[in-house]
DNA sequence: ATGGTTGAGCGTCAA
């Protein structure tokens, strides 16, 4: 039997303005590795000492001046995986990958931070949308290319709400990006190279999921316009180590938030 | 149809 090992995922959106609120996630979800999207911060400015003294002495990070950025924060040892290629060709920071040490033997572990996609679902029209496109298509490529993938987790902010239940209002954003018919068969594509959504395992539809609430909303819980952005996937052969997950929701309310909350899976490995 | 808010970093772009 393995050990129960707990992998938060959240978009932190500049991990400088809140690394207080980051160890409010480590103080209410006790995870063993945090991956973070968003981190908005370039390697030369990013709080080297932080992650140790919150308990991660494991953590790598890959950022850039002004948006994008991945870390991950592990208690457990992790080695960068760098076989990735540089999606799209942009030299941008939006992912990561780690051989992170786990008692039954090393896990693949993904941190990916899709692009959001601009506002306009029409590649014409929007360079950020066909980039989009590109990007899951391109991600979907390289994991079907692989050999049967296992022990393997993938989470992160992929900016797809993938099923009707993922949004507040299915027929009203199948126009709206995040939730075209592009997007949400493009990502189910990606997923299907192998991968189980870890969180649908324990919450399936119809059930309405959401991590994500615009800042544009005055009351985000009264409106509760939410969308499922932030995922967890776990190749097929981990489905059985499936513990339990957890979608941080009350983190909405923190003071001076992200926009995305944490979200969760435990495995035993 | 539009506007609404936030962060980085200093004019706007990205979300």
């Amino acid at each position: 039997m393995g050990q129960p090992i707990r992998i938060a995922t959240w978009n932190i959106n500049s991990l400088r303005l809140r690394l207080g609120l980051l160890r409010e996630l480590v103080a209410a979800l006790d995870p063993d590795v945090i991956c973070l999207q968003e981190t908005k911060v370039p390697d030369e400015l990013f709080p080297t000492g932080a992650p140790a003294e919150m308990g991660y002495p494991h953590a790598v990070w890959r950022g850039m001046k002004g948006y994008n950025g991945v870390a991950i924060l592990s208690r457990r040892p992790v080695a960068v995986l760098d076989a990735a290629p540089d999606w799209c060709g942009r030299g941008d920071c939006r992912h990561l990958a780690v051989a992170l040490d786990a008692p039954g033997g090393p896990i693949e572990l993904h941190d990916f931070y899709v692009p959001a996609g601009g506002d306009i679902p029409d590649r014409e029209a929007n360079p950020k949308y066909g980039h989009k496109l590109d990007f899951i298509a391109e991600a979907r490529a390289w994991f079907a290319a692989r050999a049967a993938l296992s022990r393997a987790v993938l989470v992160g902010d992929l900016n797809i709400a993938p099923l009707e239940s993922d949004v507040w209002n299915h027929k009203q954003l199948l126009g709206v990006v995040s939730h075209t018919p592009a997007e949400t068969a493009g990502l189910l594509a990606w997923q299907d190279t192998g991968f189980v959504d870890a969180v649908r395992h324990f919450v399936p539809e119809p059930e309405r999921l959401y991590t994500w609430w615009s800042y544009r909303n005055r009351d985000w819980r009264a409106s509760n316009r939410g969308r499922r952005l932030d995922h967890v996937w776990v190749s097929r052969d981990l489905t059985g180590a499936l513990r339990r997950q957890i979608v941080l929701k009350d983190a909405r309310d923190w003071t001076q938030g992200s926009d995305h909350v944490p979200v969760a899976v435990e495995l035993d490995l």
